[in-house]
DNA sequence: TCAGTATGGATAGTTGCACTGTCTGTTATG
DNA sequence: CATAACAGACAGTGCAACTATCCATACTGA
């Protein structure tokens, strides 16, 4: 496959793509010759993976690339390459203060009391910080109380029941590669989909509490 | 409060608040001079409303304009100002295509399946079509099938639930802006604790699944 | 009272990101 | 053999989200 081509079965522009080769998000093809080049499946699935990355899960280049070479790195264990991708889909921001310091520590309660193995140093800890904090500045929680995790004690079996049912759907007689690939790419689009549900599930039961009548 | 003590108290810089004045991001102080204003309660909200848009939500300038504007709209009822609030959180992208048609078919078909009270023009309905059609791209599917919306039929009505509960939380006897205010943060800051909760459910698993010890 | 700092409003400038375009020499293609 | 497509290098663009400067005025403390 010439690059014309992948281009147009993508729907991707060839300067684009040339940026992402640039840029190391998308693995040179095979040279046949100085300047010519060939693509394959493989060049196909990566394109699709970034721009799931960039425009569903919004990431930036800096991170989908730690994400790629992640996916990448052959001699990173599947586990780890999943961390790191889900380490780089955390946005960075300033976590300074005592608010962050004491919703950490709610945050690590949670973690310990449910036994969730989830790495001491995850992105995704700070993430939950982040809303915690944000319930607290913003009044969201009833008479000013402190973030309380015990609030998403319920929620978390069912949450890892679903995750488990989507991890098994990982090929498993597959190239490390695609394994990874599966794994990453199902946590962002798998995101989306929950999060437009739930917001769906909040239109629903706010037409039942403020609306008239809509059907 | 002037405007030194209402950037102190929300962390924000002084050109950064006169941006979000100029954009009519932030409503003016009330002018006591030529070149005075005083600042209340409600400017401080406001401040923390829009930082949770922009910084947790990540919507763009533009989109939580359309936000404040509809909670600031007091003839706006309710339930159609979250209506607005909810389409501004959606991300604008290209959706032409047949894929986004035959998605859009499916959305509309689970959302009537469910008999969930979804404007027919909501963005939400596009988001998930969105993850529908990322999932097919990028092979997320077992055995190529097209999006099917069933796989989200048991995941519906605890989501209702919690949807439920957490409207219910909306302070009662208040004014309106404030119940919007709340009803619109908590759909965005909530966003954030689900997918982080989603997330270590996720890796959770995926220690479960590929991981070797990792307590 | 009066030097020094803060303020509102207007305007201009900066930074960073994600592309997008152009150029050169080379190679496939009809 | 004319034309189009290619790889690779590099410069340029457009937009979003701030950030800085200026000016005339007003508060503030000695």
């Amino acid at each position: 496959m010439r690059i014309a081509e992948l281009a147009h079965v993508t729907a991707v522009p060839i300067p684009t793509l040339k940026f992402y080769l640039r840029e190391g998000l998308l693995h040179p093809g095979e040279a046949t010759a100085i300047n010519q080049a060939d693509y394959n499946d493989s060049h196909l699935r990566r394109v699709k993976l970034v721009q799931a990355l960039l425009h569903l899960g919004r990431l930036s280049i800096a991170d989908a690339q730690r994400v790629v070479a992640a996916v990448d790195d052959e001699t990173m264990p599947i586990h780890d390459a999943f961390g790191v991708a889900q380490d780089a889909m955390v946005p960075e921001r300033d976590r300074a203060g005592e608010r962050y310091s004491a919703a950490m520590v709610e945050v690590d309660r949670f973690v310990r009391r449910h036994r969730l193995r989830v790495r001491p140093d995850a992105a995704v800890r700070a993430m939950l910080a982040d809303a915690l904090v944000g319930m607290q500045e913003c009044a969201l929680l009833p008479g000013g109380a402190s973030a309380d995790s015990s609030m998403f004690d319920d929620l978390i079996a069912p949450l890892v029941q679903m995750a488990e049912a989507e991890v098994a759907t990982t090929p498993s007689p597959a190239p490390r590669a695609q394994q990874v690939e599966h794994t990453v790419v199902g946590t962002v689009v798998f995101e989306v989909a929950y999060a437009a549900l739930r917001r769906m599930a909040l239109e629903h039961a706010s037409a039942h509490r403020f609306g008239r009548r809509t059907g």
